[in-house]
DNA sequence: TTAGCTGCAAAAGGTTTGCAAATTA
DNA sequence: TAATTTGCAAACCTTTTGCAGCTAA
């Protein structure tokens, strides 16, 4: 299973005219083995541990080619570092502003608010970028 | 109208053993005849054309004592600085992904939404931190 | 008088960049 | 070989902090 969203990727990143390193390889097997909610920080120590001199600026450099390819998103959750994420499987990010809990839900819960402001406002939601803070049920529940 | 705004702002600051210097008098100010959609540092150039030597550390600490007070609050637009306004009119803050340009739209529109998450998730939504992106009219109709 | 603010300078924290050397196709 | 990537070190940018002096109440 995994094995092949890897190659998908590693085969979109060659077709763009990227070459394929060591540091990349590892670097997506890392994304793909994490599926979802990393740091540019979780990564650079998940490769690390296999390839202590991938250096940080490398991490952050291949994510932007990825993300270039639409392959891979960040989001950030709240202060301070952003989550990367494959990109299939669109959902978004419901954060506890108390506990930090994070929750996806999937997107289609943001249709009818998308249509509406479509339709009022002409905008085009892609909400995905920002976390939606508020309180998890166990936080709503205790003030 | 933008006086009672200010005194309202200035007297619960009072309220809560806070002080009222120069400094406050001149940002409060700043932040209410801006009226939404200010960074730090615009607040700071503001306040700085009448006050000079008013430090950004100065702005900084007394936003965060307005947010204390739940008088302002901030907002991520974007990478970035954040924008600072204030916490009456209760709104949400559409930015366009490609132009910057931000729509600002009532928060009743969020309400179904929020509505859904609370039933399915009990999470309760308190969408204003972040930004939502998408792309503007103009934006969306050119590829 | 005294708790609360202030300016300053320095640091924090996440991310980006310039460069020369190394590697891929 | 030519074009891409890499590691490194240093810079960047916004925000935060420690401290000693200042000031509003």
């Amino acid at each position: 299973m995994d094995g092949a969203r890897l190659e998908r990727i590693l085969s979109a990143l060659r077709a763009s005219g990227g070459r394929i390193t060591t540091a990349r390889r590892a670097l997506v097997t890392a994304i793909v083995e994490a599926d979802g909610h990393v740091t540019a920080e979780d990564l650079a120590e998940t490769v690390q541990r296999s390839h202590p001199d991938v250096h940080r600026s490398t991490i952050y450099r291949t994510l932007d080619a990825l993300e270039e390819l639409g392959l891979v998103d960040h989001v950030h959750l709240g202060h301070g570092r952003a989550v990367y994420h494959l990109l299939d499987d669109p959902h978004q990010h419901l954060v506890c502003e108390r506990c930090g809990h994070v929750i996806e839900v999937p997107d289609e819960l943001f249709r009818p608010l998308a249509d509406d402001l479509q339709k009022g406002y002409g905008f085009r939601l892609r909400p995905n970028h920002f976390a939606v803070l508020g309180r998890c049920a166990e936080c709503a529940a205790t003030p």
